[in-house]
DNA sequence: TCTATATTTAGAAAATTAACTAAATATTAA
DNA sequence: TTAATATTTAGTTAATTTTCTAAATATAGA
């Protein structure tokens, strides 16, 4: 669960997940959003995908990157834990 | 928010939040639970505060630390919009 | 096979963070 | 007012993190 919040502690971090949420994107695509080199994006696409919250897919000489759900999910719930009686909120399914 | 998911990256911070889960403490109770100086938690609690996680009453000679939920369940709100469509959870009240 | 493209790895420099000790501030009680 | 307790602030050091450039790896197509 560390590397999961030190994962989310980075600002572009957060960002490729939003942009992870539109839709699956390359590594390439990713790093055009940024003003960064492109090894440093890839560093930082390890750093999710370690935490679990990406998952990465080769396809052909393209690496395909997702959203990993299930770990922001528990992450989710640790929060809930952290909030009190732990009743604000609940599963709908 | 970008302070507020830094202050959740460090471990002792996290475990602080946890105590004050259970109930309202001072600064010295909650120094002791860790095997830290007093002015290193005294450290934690002012980032947590700043990116209010937290709050702090003057009691006396005292200062009470308590949870502040509103803002975890800001983090809350962040992770389930990047969990896809958003309406896997929803709020009960 | 050769070349271009996509991505990662390695190593180093710069920036940030976490910890400590010592000193400062504030409150209580004698 | 003086002494004791509670907490924070200041200044420093060590560790970690972020970024860069250059080099390495892998794939696709000519």
């Amino acid at each position: 669960m560390n590397e999961v919040f030190k994962a989310l502690a980075d600002p572009t971090r957060r960002k490729i997940l939003d942009l992870l949420k539109e839709r699956d994107l390359t590594a390439g695509e990713i790093a055009e959003h940024f003003e960064m080199s492109k090894s440093s994006i890839s560093n930082h696409l390890k750093i999710l995908k370690t935490a679990g919250l990406v998952l990465d897919e080769k396809k052909g000489q393209f690496i395909l990157y997702s959203l990993n759900s299930t770990i922001l999910q528990d992450v989710i719930k640790w929060l809930l834990d952290k909030k009190g009686k732990g009743d604000e909120f609940h599963e709908k399914r």
